[in-house]
DNA sequence: AAATACCCTACCAAATTAGTATGGTATTAC
DNA sequence: GTAATACCATACTAATTTGGTAGGGTATTT
């Protein structure tokens, strides 16, 4: 299936109504609300994100979240690694990598950059582009700008 | 973590063996010797992408498998999909959408442009291209291309 | 007819993910 | 300085997915 954690789609989801909301704190109670997450649910994603920078919290009454950087700030990318670790498609493209047959198979390199190029894809797409439609062409553009840039050293 | 199943993997590692084969037929054995994998695990292995026509099966005494295309045919995408069905990042840009709040939420229609941006990048590189390292250069310039030239509808 | 080798289905175990509960701590307001 | 508010940390359970295995069935060749 490929797919992301539903945790991942909830934290786009919260990030996207804290960028909504502004400078507005928004609490727990009211992210709950606006998305129709349960707050249980809504503590464990505002855990990740928090932890990851990307939301301030306050404690106290008067308390809340409010968004950290500006949504043109935040890439997809760091929303995936918030909940999930560092993107890593195979064993073999990981930091730690355990496979056995590593050195005996000729695909671990080519793997490598693979792994490398949907970071980058997943690094250009901001919360800004996902959240407004009409910004859309211009990411296109932005992703073919950084690919021919870059020259992707491993692919 | 992001990360494509085992089986995948395996059946990459399968394919590329089969590729080096060419036209010599190899029975469920010498692709375990091969590659390492056990016996009942090529037999699961190979049922996903002889299903999905990547491979050619022959019954019987002197049967065995035998790779149907030629390695720059096969996408990393078709492996992928072989083994996991249609790659859809979030629930909302499956087929069968079950989230309950697609109407609400903003979001969705993004996520269908990020969703057929990976599969155009994962259906650009090849079987060939992971296998032989000289040709990785051209391969970046060929994702280039490929994204200018289709102007990703949607994205 | 016997040997070879693929085919199908089902099952079990392990790992991951999702969801929930509970008690603790910081901050504000009165 | 105490009570109310609201975030924090951890742990636990259940559900789902994935990985790995087993066993009996069918087709093809010699």
């Amino acid at each position: 299936m490929l797919r992301i954690g539903k945790l991942t789609d909830y934290g786009l989801v919260v990030l996207n109504q804290l960028a909504l909301a502004g400078a507005v704190k928004q609490s727990t109670d009211d992210i709950s609300q606006a998305t129709g997450l349960t707050v249980a649910t809504v503590r464990k994603v505002m855990k990740a994100i928090v932890d990851a920078g990307l939301v301030n919290a306050q404690r106290g009454s008067k308390g809340g979240y409010r968004i950290a950087l500006a949504p043109a700030q935040i890439s997809v990318l760091d929303v995936v690694q918030a909940f999930e670790g560092p993107i890593s498609l195979t064993e073999c493209s990981a930091d730690d990598n355990q496979c056995e047959i590593t050195d005996s198979c000729s695909l671990s390199s080519n793997w490598t950059g693979i792994n490398d190029l949907l970071l980058r894809v997943l690094g250009d797409i901001t919360l800004d582009d996902i959240r407004n439609p009409g910004v859309q062409d211009t990411l296109h553009h932005q992703i073919v700008d950084q690919l021919q840039r870059i020259q992707l050293v491993n692919l």
